[in-house]
DNA sequence: TATTATACCTAGAAGATCAAGGTATTAATA
DNA sequence: TATTAATACCTTGATCTTCTAGGTATAATA
């Protein structure tokens, strides 16, 4: 394929970057927040998703801190980079790119992104 | 996730059967028609697309036959089966429903399909 | 004649995801 | 108060998908 389902899975890493790109967040609220604005779509599995994270700091999309919530419990808080604001607009591409070419083979119409 | 990746990948399936369910086709022809359909954003290899053929088989979703094209090559035919469109029914509903919650989180908005 | 395109295949490697476990803290319940 | 559930982090090993890289053979083209 031209969409590269390597490096971190088919939309893993833009709904990721996506959601860190309005705020900053922690790996736990990550997976709530994917499961929630899904309707539970997306369920995200620790073992999944925290080797995503960290291989994203690897890679300098994102970085990370640790704070205390209002609970008081320390928590892991991942914050995009400007590389990763990058690798996101083409992922977004990449998804525009990819999701029109399905719907066009299984004959659904283009219903364009504008 | 409630999608399942499992079971030939993300969207393979739902590709495959939506060619099967227009004609039969063998395995050389639906790579050569995933390509020139998506404008080469589907680029299947030989070496993902033989073995998913034959799973597919042994799941009864579709079943083969020899045959010699105009050409006098004997070609290995796919042809869809009933369990297999019931499949394709599913794997559509699933893709819809997969890349509205996509669309849904990276804000990009539902687009809804009609 | 040699090369390219067609047409099928497999084995091994790489990568993504999951299942299943572990630890520790906080909140809710019995 | 004791126990359970929810929060929050993590890793290891297994499984599944896909790719790389090979192999074979025929037909068309240069």
């Amino acid at each position: 394929m031209k969409i590269d389902k390597g490096l971190l899975g088919g939309s893993t890493l833009l709904l990721l970057l996506s959601l860190l790109a309005e705020s900053d967040r922690y790996g736990y609220e990550i997976i709530k927040e994917l499961e929630h604005r899904s309707d539970s779509t997306f369920q995200f599995k620790e073992g999944t998703l925290y080797p995503v994270l960290h291989k994203l700091e690897n890679n300098g999309y994102v970085r990370s801190y640790m704070a205390k919530g209002d609970a008081g419990k320390e928590r892991k808080y991942y914050q995009i980079t400007n590389q990763g604001k990058k690798q996101l607009v083409e992922e977004k591409k990449q998804w525009q790119i990819y999701s029109m070419a399905v719907n066009k083979v299984i004959g659904g119409d283009a219903h364009a992104f504008a």
